[in-house]
DNA sequence: TATGAATGAGTCTTCATTCAT
DNA sequence: CATGAATGAAGACTCATTCAT
């Protein structure tokens, strides 16, 4: 009877856990790899779930079979569900913030990004890069993440990409003094608004590259004819 | 002897249901009223708690508490809690079927809707009325829905929108056939997002009216030209 | 404002309260007709609410719905959901109390009963005409009884049944001493239980005239032999 | 040095599955063990409860006292209250399918099997070993279901049950052209059900052996005369 | 008698997280 | 580090019955 208590998977574990004693001299590489790994699936289950349900109705318990990690061991690599969550978007996050601080290069200033179709386009084709590289955590970010820390990330970003707005006509009409500067901050608001809300269509609609170009051309047509106006340049 | 019949808790009872009809002018307020104010106290607290902490995160036993309405009575005036929401959001949903029916009316057709500042004035103030009404209600409708069956209303709606835009697109075209009304689904998509987008905005941030105003000019000015432009008129 | 509270069901309400007032001295014997018209709707109501979802499961606020009776109203008649299940069954359970008692009845007893297909035929028809007059009140004490005093009225009534039987067979002993009866008491209680299987079953399934015909005939063929075998005679 | 990798913990841990693997051939209590007590537990109690109060009306808090388990952790092992009930009456449904397949095994059937003592003795042991091994959860399946998936098992089963005795008789009359099959399905049905009674029976009162032998020798003597008579055999 | 309102104990189930080993 | 076990508070909803008028 006894003996049926040992099942070949169990074998398996004991042989690992057996190799950690007779390495005790040496490297024992092996438990960094497996540690990675661990975190490496866990990440992975995790955004699969959070992409099927959000992350307010995720459940740990699935994100751990998912991972084939033990659900309590999940959390001697994150500290809750929220910080998985905030991992998976990481490379998202980070992409975001780069983008932010480039836009915001007081040298990348100049009257052409609004009204020229070249600034444009080296603008629209960043954030399209954006959206290829990382369409789904973009989804999550922008309509899965209800009830984690990000819940508002869209809202912040939209804020600071508005102030960077402001800042950057600020600069503008420092080396352009004739253009019309006098535009509201929460018209620049809603501009950072939509441009999110159209990244948020590209990311949830299964566009082919047709629509993507022809929606592209309208819409550079449609923004740079209304900024001209409204800058009166 | 029937004069037995009448025992004096029915002579009462007759005595209420009498003056029932002898009270058609006046108030009347032994009847009906308290019903109807418990449904009123429940939807008020619901719509507090609902704003505070959005749909999901409300508690049925809070509701109850702040409606000083017992849990289990609140049952007895909804079916469940998303019942409850649905009925606070009514007033609102109510308007935007209204809008969306306007919208959509024929006879609105003219080119002058997306080049006219009159035409987009009248279709601005619509919506400008309906955020000074519904604020809350917006706000709830476009933010706090998660969970209830209002949380996809946004998507649902803007498709909608986006559907009569291409509807209205078409009829344009019959009548002033030497516009351009190659103008792709997905932007008209986006146009509609963007239109929520805004109003989401104000709805969630307090504008004084000369935000408002200021902001409306330059959302004419910038669309107007935007419209022009892409419709080759 | 006031004025719409008097719906027009009001008025009949109030109409009807009016009545009792100006009838003091009369002899006001609409108050007994509506009284018992409500019992009859309320057991109307509950006999089918009880034939689809089973006493425990049955709702009393369908009831009162469906009675069109006040919920609470209905306490003033009956003193619980128990009583309402009695009272509709009452038809039933009087039939078979009747039946139990001629059953028993020392001058109907004879040998013949068990052998001969006259007397069988006779029982049979008895039960037969029961199961046609009473198919919904019998499926009620048979299948749906769980939670109710009659839960567990199918077994007393096979008890006693059996009971009776064992008397039957004491008393035929006594009349026609050769034949053996020497019958366990267990024995008569599964063939009581086995008859009310078979009522059971018919009443539980839609079957047509000749089934039914075919099938007394067979279990007449086959139980008569039985017996005949088991008496020895 | 590599040694640090070995916390004393560490060694605690790899200690307890070093001993698995040397444990081979011992009990190696501190594998599963607990685990499937634990289960176990919630079985033992879930049994007791409802066997005392039926299905519908144990109490998931009552079973998680008894059991000594925490009510939420017992949805770790099973997951809901209708898998516990189904897993305590697993071994009795388990028996049942064999036994259901045996009675259908062509190279069984015989004109024996109902006019024979010797195969009817078979038949009978079967059920009575059954009976005696599985008398709670026959309890359980035939009376105390209602609520459960097994709501509807006696009835289902003795559908399957008619059936597979309609294509037993199929089968006699191929092999005995001779004897009379013309037997109603619906006949077969009461047959059936009335063995179900029968068993209900035996379940639901505590009886000697000796009663029950007692009345197999009547049953086979009843039932072997009228299926001679009905077969004209 | 009739009514609408109210009750309150009760139901099963969920889940992120922590504990002991 | 890994594991299975455990936790405990919280969730929405039900329903026969009683109360006040």
């Amino acid at each position: 009877m006894g003996y049926t208590y040992l099942k070949s998977q169990h074998l398996g574990i004991a042989i690992k856990y057996f190799n950690m004693l007779i390495c005790i001299n040496e490297h024992c590489s092996f438990m960094q790899i497996q540690k990675d790994d661990i975190k490496k699936n866990v990440l992975i289950a995790a955004r699969e779930e959070f992409l099927n349900k959000g992350f307010k109705d995720s459940n740990m318990r699935t994100i751990a079979k998912k991972s084939k990690v033990g659900l309590s061991n999940i959390y001697n690599y994150f500290k809750d569900k929220n910080e998985i969550f905030i991992e998976v978007l990481a490379p998202l996050t980070n992409e975001l913030d780069k983008l932010m601080l480039e836009h915001n290069n007081p040298k990348n200033i100049t009257i052409d990004y609004f009204t020229s179709d070249k600034h444009q386009i080296k603008h629209i084709n960043q954030y399209l890069e954006l959206i290829i590289n990382y369409k789904d955590e973009l989804n999550l970010l922008f309509f899965k993440s209800y009830g984690s820390s990000f819940e508002n990330f869209r809202d912040e970003y939209t804020d600071r990409h508005t102030k960077a707005g402001v800042e950057y006509i600020d600069k503008m009409k420092e080396k352009y003094p004739y253009i019309n500067s006098d535009i509201s901050e929460f018209f620049l608001h809603t501009m950072s608004s939509w441009w999110f809300s159209i990244i948020g269509e590209i990311v949830s609609h299964d566009l082919s590259n047709e629509v993507i170009k022809k929606f592209i051309s309208e819409f550079m047509e449609f923004g740079t004819a209304g900024w001209k106006k409204i800058m009166k340049v």
